[in-house]
Formats: C-alpha cells, structure tokens, sequence
DNA sequence: GAACGATATATCGGATTGATATATCAATTC
DNA sequence: GAATTGATATATCAATCCGATATATCGTTC
C-alpha cells in the first residue's frame, strides 16, 4: 500500500490536513504504517491533481494556513479498489535488531546502554497504546489496536527475558577490565 | 542502518557474493532487515570503491561468473563505527495490517481470503525459523531468532484469537444475500 | 536572546524499491 | 517438444520515499 492510498483511507475516516495525516502515522498507526512529510505532500498534491480528493484552505492566526483535504466519490472508489487488491509482504527495518545481530563486535556499556533505551521505548510505545480506549474505535482499528499490543509486549517480555544473551556476548571495554 | 552497513555486516560473518547476501537477507535476517538488488549491488560497488571490501571473480560453468566480496580492514573499522552508533527508529510497513484496519469498506469474501493466506504467512515464517538450530548461532544471531519467533508467533497467535473482529465487521456481499 | 517544541506547509538530494534485463541450466507443465 | 518456471548470478532504471531542511508564528525553557 503506497502513501497515496493511505492517505485516502486516513480522509476515509475523516477530512484532515497533511500535518493531522502525519500525525494520526505518527500515533495510533505507528506500529504498522509510517510515511514522511516528504511523501506525504507529494501524494495529497497528486491525489488532488487526479481528482480523488477536495482541498479547502482555512487561515489561523499565528500558524500557516491550514489546507483540509477530504475524499470524494472518486477517491472512493479508488481506496475501495486499492483495498481489494492482496496485500503485499510486510516491509521492516529494525536497526536494534540488526545491531544486536553484531553484538559480538560492540562494547558492552554501549550494548547496555541501547538494551535500556529500547526498553524504554517498549514501554513508551505500550504506554500510548494502552491510552486508547478501544470501545471507542471501529473493529479494524480495535484490530490492529490489539495487534500492536500484542506483539511490542512480546518483544518486550523477550527482550527482558534474554538480554544476557547480549550483555554476555559484548565485547569487554579494556578500561573496564582495569577496573573490574 | 543503511545497506552498505548491513553488507559489510554480513561479510564480517564470511564473504560472500551479492546474491548470497540477499538470500542471507531473505531468510535468517527477513524478520528484521530486507534489501533489494536494487540496492545491494550499488552498495557493494560503493563499498569497493571506498576501500571498504575487497572482490575477486570466479568463473562458473552454466551461471555467470561469481564475483566474491571480503571484508577489508578498513571496512571492518567503519563497521564497527556505525555499529556504535545508538540504532534509529524501526521502519516498518504492514500492507495486511494498514487494509485490515478499513475491513469495514471490504466484502467478507475478500477478507477471508488475506485472513488465511496472512496465516499460511506466519506459519511458512515460523517453520523456516524453527528450522534454525540456535545451538550453531553465536549469541546475536541467537538473539534476533528468538525475537523473530517471540514476535510472529504472538502475531499468529492474536491473529487466531481476534479474526471474528474483522469477519464480523467485513462487508456482505450482495449476492451471498441473496444466497442466504 | 537563543534554543526548543508545536502547529502547518513544502522541497530536495540521496537511498531504496520493484520490475526488468541478461545468461545458463534443470525441472516441470502443457 | 516447446514453453514456462525456478535457481544461480550480475546489473540497471523509473518511481517512490526518507531525512533533512526551509519557512512562518507562537509559547516555553535555559
């Protein structure tokens, strides 16, 4: 799903601007669809371009103009064509992930150090998940609500239970061994 | 974590060719790190032209000619460099999550079927990884298994437990009405 | 007063994707 | 038997996207 489409199913559920778009990939979607400004414009530019979305600007004091985009019947109907088709392979890119797979060659208070930063980003990610109450969201977003739940507390739990794996792997600090 | 980062990553395991690296990439490493040729190949060329691997060809009789990459000492350095540095946010892009949660503008049918082929999904994912023996691993490498593990199984698990959200929810057909 | 963060829009150079091409061979399908 | 598919290998390209940056205003913090 490319960030054309995601833009129309963010309009789906409701009119929005650009910035309010990124922010709703910044919050409750997070977990499974981000997308920058730098993709983002371009995409309402050529949504509007093609017809499948209506543009409205609204001045405010003290900000820029904000610019409201919303679906129309033609940009519905490509959302619904789009959404049909099979979803394609899940894309990831987990730089923890990655580094911890070379622990051997890292220092151990560094390993230690982004072992404790990504645990506290477990805990901020559940934390803002947890904030959402999902009586109030239609199912599939209670769905992937729950999804999201799911698997960064099976992370976390993971990670607690087998950071001695990496914190025994890394290599010893030579100024540590003076220490010790 | 950029490509030429995660190619000398894996050419401090061994060297390799190109192509061993994307299968590395397509198998023990898919569940947190995927690159394209598309990248890999002008990486490598960088990498070389940088000083940073080294490559010889062999001939092959009936495939072309294989061109092997190693490691250099300065690239193993610069390994080790961006290796220290805190790692970035995850990147991540779920097509069946990002469609699942409009399942309300999706007719049941079609729902059903992403529904069981996501499953077959998570099933072909975590039979290629339990096929792994963690015993032959060094700890990192161990580590990120059991993470992929942790993960898609909690995500086949919530999948399993919570389907009735979208099948409830998904759109009925008209002419299955009418078969009703 | 400078830096930072929030609200907003927008752009750009570099990175990357997915498709495609080339080559050869073996296995499978029609 | 020919066509298709899949595997082993290398390589490239147009489209998409990222991360940084810019602009503007305001409020808060150091």
């Amino acid at each position: 799903m490319n960030v054309k489409t995601m833009c129309l199913g963010v309009l789906s559920i409701g009119e929005a601007t650009g910035y309010e778009i990124k922010k709703q990939l910044e919050g409750p979607f997070h977990h499974f669809y981000q997308a920058s400004f730098g993709a983002i414009y371009p995409a309402l530019s050529a949504l509007l371009a093609d017809g499948l979305v209506s543009v409205r600007e609204e001045p405010q004091d003290g900000k820029p103009d904000k610019k409201i985009y919303a679906l129309s019947e033609t940009g519905r109907a490509a959302l619904l064509a789009e959404l049909s088709r099979p979803p394609g392979p899940d894309r990831v890119r987990s730089e923890f992930l990655a580094q911890m797979v070379f622990v051997e060659l890292l220092a151990d208070d560094l390993v230690a150090d982004f072992v404790a930063t990504r645990l506290e980003h477990y805990e901020t990610q559940l934390a803002g998940l947890r904030g959402i109450d999902p009586d109030r969201l239609p199912p599939g977003r209670r769905f992937a609500l729950g999804y999201g739940l799911a698997v960064y507390e099976a992370g976390n739990a993971y990670l607690r239970a087998n950071r001695h794996l990496l914190d025994d792997a890394a290599r010893t600090a030579p100024a540590r061994d003076a220490a010790d």
